[in-house]
DNA sequence: CGGCTAATTTAGACTTAGTCTAAATCTAGT
DNA sequence: ACTAGATTTAGACTAAGTCTAAATTAGCCG
């Protein structure tokens, strides 16, 4: 009953089944910031029975775990991230494109934020929305 | 054809009909951030007959002139704020609270993470998530 | 091994948020 | 009043994600 054990996992204390490694595959060799749908068709390729459910499962398993970070500006489905760091997005508000990067003065305005809200802070989001280098040019 | 005028307009020079302002005062009445369901069923009040697509259509509009803010984090529904001047949100991960605060350093961040990401900047939404003053106590 | 229990997966129904469509209504200009 | 364009309405539709119940899988104990 108490056991905590878990001889299983792959090296990070945590129960990766094969549809998991899945899915935390798809992300990992993804150059980009999938879609759960996204996630769900290129996991179909490598399990062919893997169903919707437990791609959302497995996401929330993956993000819980810390291996995995999820990006959900309003817009539409939310993304998923293999760099698991805290870092900053951008968004390009003609072609949607989404790029990293990472301002280390995001932290330090965690604390100020948290202090003026009198919240107490877990985590921050800074999001750029622009005009992509791509775009700035074309338009 | 060329006529600019808008005579029905109410000061701001933007044709307000009845549903409109009855979506605008809902959120201005409201001291919280409602969802577009919440503003529906606030309007429906006034206007019995106010239809779904038109609170819909009406808050894209009073977005589109700067009438009001849509704060959309990926949680859920997207919430509607009456301050349309730039400030950032917090967020409360216990009981889903969400505060309007302003931290100056927010537009300065903008040019640092435009230069960074190589974007052309036109806005930046800072996010702090924690726990509210209520929760922090509580929890 | 054979069965027990708990966790996980599956397929598909369901929910929620929001958009779309087509017909009806309103408004302005003539 | 007539017409053209914008707006509203009701309800169908779509997309993203959650829930459910049954089937599968995995570990555990005798």
């Amino acid at each position: 009953m108490a056991s905590t054990d878990k001889s299983q996992a792959s090296g990070s204390g945590e129960k990766l089944t094969p549809q998991r490694q899945a899915v935390l595959q798809v992300i990992r060799e993804s150059g980009d910031h999938p879609t759960a749908n996204d996630i769900f068709e290129a996991a179909r390729k490598r399990l062919p029975t893997i169903s919707h459910a437990t791609v959302y499962n497995s996401l929330r398993y993956l993000r819980e775990a810390g291996l995995v970070r999820e990006i959900s500006f309003g817009d539409s489905a939310s993304r998923y991230d293999r760099e698991t760091d805290r870092h900053d997005h951008a968004i390009c508000n003609n072609c949607g494109k989404l790029v990293d990067f990472d301002l280390p003065q995001t932290a330090d305005l965690m604390r100020v934020a948290a202090r003026k809200s009198r919240f107490k802070a877990e985590s921050v989001y800074l999001t750029l929305r622009g005009l992509c280098p791509d775009c700035r040019e074309g338009g």
